[in-house]
DNA sequence: CACTTAATGCAAATCACTTGCAAAGGTGGA
DNA sequence: TCCACCTTTGCAAGTGATTTGCATTAAGTG
């Protein structure tokens, strides 16, 4: 409600469906630009670890690589030709898309999973600046938690330690 | 389910309403010992508001005071004495005292959210490090990220820049 | 082309959380 | 101390995201 650091709210049906890319905002990541991996080269990897290629997963595979932020399952539904399939079926193919390492979720606090393709080495790893007003999203490329990531492990005698970090603020535009 | 910064997962019903503080894990957090700051001076808060001061929030505060790490809206349900209030009345308590800058929400990524009393200055603003074996929480004093936020925020031209951050990793116990 | 088994669609179930509404109870003022 | 007023609470029902059961369909294989 007045909440500084407050949890990423999206206004109900907005920003949505509509515009795959985006109107000209600045992306600080340098891959994963939209539809930079061919389709073939994604399906191959469902074929490398025996999976199905179904129409559903293709359609699927085919939304994400358009996507250069990440999607939540009803803008992905929303993006394929209506009836193409079950809203159920895009669940599960994140699933298995993510259990596979070829996508990776993300979590902006509000109540809703966000999925992106996994593009560059290191599962993806990288970082969002969202606006809490428009909901624009920017890529971060750098990821500036990795030395904390060391010492708190060492520091606490945990192992495989990772992180999950994302910026909040007012975007240009809104403010 | 591979997931290697995965989402936190809670095995049901575990861990949860028994232990409020902890079997002696390393804390490195200085500020909110268990029951350090009186009821008095909370619930002075409240009437500093001109809120009721009614029994359940008494409670409430009560079992926010004695836990040392981030509880869920059902482990706090489940400190209180059975049938001291209705589940809906900590939903509603918690957002209040949110909004009144008296807890803060944390999100460990499973769908859950978690508050703590805030303490210290600065909003009670801190990070936590959680096992996802056994789901541990240590919690972390520091933070990195605040020189981050402020290049982030000026390289993008974002205003009011926050951010979330939590590790995940394997505790010592858990390895 | 037939077979085997994974994948899909549809309906129903969970889960965390929210909302509507009438009844109960703090509080400031008489 | 007593009261009226307005907040807060309890209970039931509603949401929205995600999951699950199950019978049906359709890849992949030889
Ligand atoms: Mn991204
Ligand atoms: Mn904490
Ligand atoms: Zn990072
Ligand atoms: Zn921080």
């Amino acid at each position: 409600m007045n909440d500084g650091a407050g949890a990423f709210k999206q206004s109900p049906g907005a920003g949505a469906a509509t515009c795959h890319g985006d109107e000209g905002d600045s992306c600080h990541r340098v891959g994963h630009s939209p539809g930079k991996r061919r389709l073939s080269e994604l399906t191959e990897q469902l074929r490398a670890k025996s999976r199905k290629i179904t129409g559903p997963r293709q359609k699927i595979l085919d939304v994400l690589r358009m996507n250069r932020h990440p999607v939540t399952i009803k803008e992905l539904f929303a993006q394929m030709p209506r009836g193409d399939c079950d809203l159920v079926t895009v669940y599960r193919s994140l699933h298995l898309l993510e259990s596979m390492g070829m996508v990776k979720r993300f979590d902006f606090g509000d109540g809703t999973a966000r999925f992106e393709l996994i593009d560059g080495p290191d599962g993806g790893h990288h970082h969002h600046l969202i606006c809490t007003r428009c909901e624009s999203i920017v890529e971060l490329e750098d990821c500036f938690a990795k030395e904390m990531e060391l010492s708190v492990a060492k520091r606490n005698g945990f192992a495989s330690v990772t992180h999950r970090l994302e910026f909040f603020g007012i975007c240009p535009k809104c403010q």
